[in-house]
RNA sequence: GGCCCUAUCGUCUAACGGUUUAGGACGUAGCCCUCUCAAGGCUGAAAUACGGGUUCGAUUCCCGUUAGGGCUACCA
């Protein structure tokens, strides 16, 4: 009975998929499948100074990588194409010439500097700055006429001087405004694009989007809109205004107080689930207390009546700890893909895969990052290059050389080099030379890994295996003697 | 300046008039575990912006104040 759901996401091609940006597709996207609607990819280029050399293919990117999939958009062709609004100029001009027609919009031939003018009489008076309506009331077939002669022109459309317009938003229920407050919108600019205000009504409708989910920076905004839809006669989609995300000191989320393109958290190490269930987060929740979800978790959970209508500060602390939650949702075997790249941007080429896989489960819980791995544990792979100097000198002591070394030849001569075994040998060892086992733990981890830190000693060892623990540990050795 | 939106721990949030000594999570403090670091367990500190109403009863409804944000372009 009620009509198939379509809803958009509709960027501009000016850089980057912001995680903003990533929220609000992400929403559609949600809602779109659990209604088991549509979601559309429009891409929004009408400002040609601002158009970025390859942003819709960044964008499509981006989203493409997050599981963020739209079922029709650039490169995906619906029936309701083009998806790119610079390709469809022909359409916004029938329908401001529609608007023209009936008397609902008017050529303007202000210029800008005489535009700027009256701004600024405006501003000096404390007035609110908006168009004085000056071409109006020119007559229809005057202003045709010049028009037809060439003048420069926009098209703006005509706004109603009295009354008021209430809609209801489903997020944030009903919003009055004054039709005064409202200017005389530009709908089509003098370079023949159209803007924003016109190009995502007619597209909108023609495209048979029935809810439009966008940020809440476009809510004031919605009122031109709606009135454009009564001039077409068309019937109103439903509007959901999201909360903005914001910076630590409540602004609007930029650049400038850390990263907000998608690319720089993923190039960072942090998991497409992590952010995907971060940013879904941040202003609607599930109503109980789980917090770790999955995209197809999320869609089932999803709806516009849990989300939030304040702004919320976008975290990376709890970022961190989501990202640590979905690594340990990663199998072994996931993990190692991801990590093998990034070892070999290190130059450590990984050929025993049975190995990595040990490597990255003794490693699992003590990582945010997919990157630390590569950071954290590289001493799995080749002999560790620098020793902690403060470790160095918390435990390495005079006698440690020959403890080390007895440990060594313990070690060398260990036959099962399993870690219980390793254990026993180790304990039996301290108690031998009457030291506590610590102070043979220390300095081995420290020789083998040249970290403080690290896995449990004895698993590690097992993993390294005897020819390289043995070696390590004269290396070290001789490395410790020679300072 | 005008218009619009918003307002619970530092942060993300729960509560849809009473079951609330306002719950959870991140972060933070302490303790436990322990070879280190994590992880895990336990405990603690930490919030309803303010002022009026409405009501037997307000975090919850209404009004005002304050604060923050958005918009106010031939940008989206």
């Amino acid at each position: 009975m009620s009509a198939q759901v379509r809803v958009r996401f509709a960027p501009s091609p000016t850089g980057f998929l912001h995680v903003g940006g990533l929220r609000t597709a992400l929403y559609n996207y949600l809602f779109a499948k659990r209604q088991g609607g549509k979601f559309v990819l429009r891409i929004e280029d009408t400002d040609q100074s601002r158009k970025v050399e390859g942003a819709v293919e960044s964008l499509i990117a981006a989203l493409d990588w997050s599981g963020v999939h739209y079922d029709e958009g650039p490169h995906k062709d619906g029936a309701f194409g083009p998806y790119v609004q610079s390709e469809r100029l022909p359409l916004y001009h029938k329908h401001a010439q529609q608007l023209i027609e009936r008397g609902q919009a008017y050529y303007c031939f202000c210029t800008p500097e005489r535009l700027d003018q009256v701004r600024q009489k405006q501003i000096a008076m404390k007035l609110p700055p908006s168009y004085d309506r000056h071409c109006r009331d020119i007559p229809p077939e005057q202003s045709a006429t010049r028009v037809v002669a060439g003048e420069q022109h926009v098209i703006r459309m005509k706004v109603p001087m009295g009354g008021e317009m209430t809609f209801e938003d489903l997020i944030r229920g009903k919003v009055t405004i004054a039709h005064k407050v409202l200017d005389d919108q530009v709908l089509v600019k003098s370079d023949k694009f159209p803007t924003y205000h016109l190009a995502v009504v007619v597209d909108d409708h023609l495209m048979e989007i029935s809810h439009v989910i966008r940020g809440e920076e476009w809510l004031s905004s919605t009122p031109k809109h709606i009135l454009l839809y009564q001039y077409f006669g068309w019937n109103l989609p439903q509007f959901a205004h999201l909360p903005l995300l914001l910076n630590p000191d409540k602004t609007k989320l930029s650049k400038r107080q850390g990263d907000v393109a998608v690319e720089d958290y993923r190039s960072k190490g942090y998991l497409k689930e992590a952010i995907v269930n971060f940013v879904a987060f941040l202003g609607w929740n599930p109503g109980d207390e789980r917090e770790i979800f999955s995209l197809e978790e999320l869609i089932k959970e999803f709806s516009l009546e849990r989300v939030g209508k304040s702004g919320a500060v976008f975290n990376v602390e709890k970022l961190n700890w989501i990202n640590q939650q979905h690594i340990r949702r990663k199998t072994d075997k996931e993990l190692a893909e991801m990590v093998k790249p990034i070892l070999m941007q290190k130059g450590i080429a990984v050929s025993n895969e049975g190995y990595l896989l040990k490597a990255i489960a003794l490693m699992k819980e003590r990582v945010t990052l997919v990157q630390d791995f590569a950071e954290f544990s590289s001493y799995f792979f080749e002999e560790p290059k620098v020793f902690d100097e403060a470790g160095r000198q918390k435990h390495w002591e005079a006698e440690t050389n020959q403890r080390i070394s007895a440990l060594a030849d313990e070690l060398e001569a260990l036959k099962d080099f399993n870690h219980q075994n390793i254990e026993t040998v180790v304990k039996a060892l301290a108690e031998r030379l009457q030291i506590k086992t610590a102070k043979l733990i220390h300095p081995t981890r420290l020789a083998l890994s040249g970290r403080t830190v690290g896995p449990g000693l004895y698993e590690m060892m097992e993993l390294l295996g005897k020819e390289t623990v043995v070696r390590r540990l004269r290396n070290a050795i001789q490395m410790m003697v020679r300072r």
